[in-house]
DNA sequence: TGTATATTTGACCAATTGGTAATAAATTGG
DNA sequence: CCAATTTATTACCAATTGGTCAAATATACA
């Protein structure tokens, strides 16, 4: 029983929802919510804004899945590379030039994005981030705490302090890079962020 | 010779140029660019959009004063406080509180905003951007640099480098202030980043 | 008092917005 | 082949969008 290709009485869909989904998704993390129209949603999936009406509900609603799919493919994607390294202080260091990357390839993250421009009026939005920023923020803390306790970071401060302050940093990095064109001037700073720790 | 208030034959205005560009600022600030209709300026402004546009052009050259308006203002606001203590540090931190405190209280930072919003498909704001961002970067750096001659920063990276760092961490806080009501979480992020440089 | 000039006002515009409904097309099961 | 059902397509909708224009209004100057 798969709810994406669904095999029954009726006309059979002509499109793959992830797909579809995932066209949705990229639109909305380059344009925004409000700069993206039916229009250009109806021109990157191919599909009639009838056929997006009955697959996924109406533009909000289309806009919050788009948005969890980019959480939960984002997220996967990059939390697999915080376990390549043996050392904890190695896998942190690839976990965020991960996430970096992926932001400057893709301009930015669709989760800073929507945390300023949906979130102070878009309760779902808010809800949403502020869910999976708890997620990414032990996530990171856990990875530090384990390089506290191999002597791989000394500073005073508590795991979940730094971590919060490499989420503030991050999120500062997405906003950046989505703006400038050039990224070179920034591009030390998560790495002049861990040094200090050291 | 005031170009406010022009004095000559003609009707008068009917209005404070500068009280209404204020208006105006707050709302793309709070609403952003798509997010703000004419209607809206009208009703925040209580002009008609036939006296907006005689005053100031289209809805990009206001949007473009609004920001102009906002960066000089917020700038000479801030910057006055990098100059009441004797310690460069102490000004520093004077300088950094009173920043994110006008974040808070404006719910983020109009330029961080712009910079995810417009910046990457708008010439005009990513030149004023790009302009304010050195002129902000090499002010913090000169103070950085200030306090690394009397001691009060140890760490070795260079202020440039160090005020990219603060550029980042800034442009992180204002997205995240912005998103989310509670800012608890990253009240002492600055404070943290501050103490691992001395 | 006119006349020139500048501002205000409200009507008007085409284009676009998000969204709906009816109809056509394609499939399964009987 | 004939329903029943699901999807695709088209036409349509009211509301709003940014923007313009002409008329009305208010002033300074001659």
């Amino acid at each position: 029983m798969i709810a994406d290709q669904y095999k029954g009485v009726g006309r059979p869909r002509g499109f793959e929802e992830d797909k579809v989904l995932m066209a949705v998704m990229n639109i909305f993390w380059h344009q925004g919510y409000e700069g993206t129209s039916l229009k250009d949603l109806c021109l990157a999936t191919g599909l009639h804004k009838g056929s997006l009406y009955q697959a996924f509900g109406d533009k909000h609603q289309l806009f919050l899945k788009a948005l969890e799919c980019y959480m939960e493919q984002s997220f996967k994607e990059v939390a697999a590379s915080a376990y390549v390294h043996d050392s904890p202080m190695a896998n942190l260091r690839s976990l965020l030039n991960e996430i970096t990357a992926k932001c400057i390839e893709g301009k930015g993250c669709m989760v800073v994005n929507s945390l300023v421009e949906m979130a102070p009026h878009d309760l779902d939005v808010k809800r949403m981030i502020d869910q999976s920023y708890g997620v990414k923020r032990r996530f990171l803390a856990d990875l530090i705490g384990r390089a506290k306790r191999d002597g791989e970071i000394t500073i005073e401060q508590e795991p979940e302090r730094l971590a919060a302050v490499l989420m503030v940093t991050l999120a500062g990095l997405a906003a950046t890079v989505k703006g400038f064109s050039n990224t070179d001037h920034v591009s030390h700073v998560l790495e002049d962020v861990l040094s200090s720790w050291v």
